[in-house]
RNA sequence: CGCGGGGUGGAGCAGCCAGGUAGCUCGUCAGGCUCAUAACCUGAAGGCCGCAGGUUCAAAUCCUGCCCCCGCAA
């Protein structure tokens, strides 16, 4: 079977490495987005998934507009029997879905219809799901609407952040996959619609989604902390002599028996710095101040001589 | 040339602008207090102030170059 791999982020690195091992199956390319600026000089970075492919020896694709005219030939002189497509970054047109013959296969990090679009991990943290999975579908021209292949669920720990769920379901994809493509092989895999009325959607992420309402249950911030972690990564306003600046909260411990003014400090020692919330409070364990290291709180509040009472907003 | 912050005893920081005995909060070690302690008191050890040049009678501090770390932005 001749396949294409459409995708850039890291979190189908090793789905792809599975495709490009396999003896079965043949990678005719891969795709990805084209180098972006980043980094601290805007140097242009390759995507995860680029990197992963010239480290096999794979020849890489990357059209500024995969539906563009140019980018379709491309493909179709791939003569690729099957798509799979995970966290690309462009939406594919039905042209495009249209061209190999056994259609498209996307990877989604999350038990569809639930949490459909990009930060689903992100949000199934958020809203404290026990557990949340890989979703195989075949795609369509909608974001995450196609039938389901099949799905593999993930138990998500009361600690699990973000980045723990995302490497724990990149590592579950290429099983997922594997199984879905035996399936086709064998002319069994199943079209199973998605429900619409269980449908939701979990658009991308912003810098400013990372920051903290302290006015919110202690539960409710540790699961906002844990899901923008490590990125866009939870934040919060702090007063100093040179300005406000951003704090960045990166792990706490829930504390019930706070009680406080929402957002302020009420103790500080080895343990770390307690913060009120709404109800409870948090024990802030492991945070960076902007253009700082990542410290441990009490050594953060060591340095910069925080005291018992001081606001975060 | 995308913007900005920082590298000072083991940790986190101040001192730099207005050059001239190395400071703070902790940690470590010793002693004391105590039934006892992570608490309190006293004392001690520990730093070529990122690296290399330059200016100067004198540089952590001013100038130049380099290395490393971090935030924004993507």
């Amino acid at each position: 079977m001749r396949i294409v791999y459409i995708g850039s982020g890291e979190i189908g690195v090793p789905a792809l490495n599975a495709l490009l091992e396999s003896d079965v199956y043949k990678v005719v390319g891969v795709i990805t987005q084209p180098d972006r600026p980043a980094g601290r000089q805007l140097k242009l970075t390759p995507s995860p998934i680029k990197q992963a492919a010239l480290a096999k020896h794979q020849s890489v694709y990357q059209p500024e507009n995969i539906n563009s005219p140019a980018a379709l030939e491309q493909i179709q002189y791939l003569k690729p029997d099957l798509a799979v497509v995970c966290a690309y970054g462009q939406i594919l047109r039905q042209k495009l879905l249209d061209l190999p013959p056994l259609g498209c296969l996307n990877i989604h990090a999350s038990l569809l219809p639930q949490y459909r679009g990009s930060s689903c991990i992100q949000a199934a943290i958020r809203n404290g799901d026990s557990k949340t999975g890989i979703t195989v579908m075949w795609m369509n021209a909608g974001l995450d609407t196609g039938d389901i292949l099949l799905q593999q669920e993930l138990r998500i720990a009361n600690d699990d952040t973000a980045g723990v769920v995302h490497d724990k379901l990149s590592l579950l994809a290429p099983g997922a996959l594997m199984d879905a493509l035996k399936l086709i092989a064998k002319g069994k895999a199943p079209r199973l619609p998605q429900d619409k009325e269980q449908a939701s959607y979990a658009g991308k992420l912003k810098k400013e989604d990372g920051h903290i309402n302290w006015d919110q249950e202690q539960q409710a911030i540790d699961r906002h902390i844990r899901a923008m972690s490590p990125w866009p990564s939870a934040y919060a306003w702090l007063a100093t002599d040179e300005g406000k600046k951003m704090l960045k909260i990166y792990d706490t411990i829930i504390s019930n028996r706070a009680r406080g003014e929402p957002g302020t400090v009420l103790r500080i020692d080895d343990h770390g710095v307690l913060v009120a919330a709404a109800k409870g409070g948090l024990l802030l364990r492991e945070v960076q101040l902007e253009s700082r290291k990542r410290m441990h709180a009490a050594e953060f509040a060591r340095g910069c001589h925080l005291k018992v009472g001081a606001k975060l907003e």
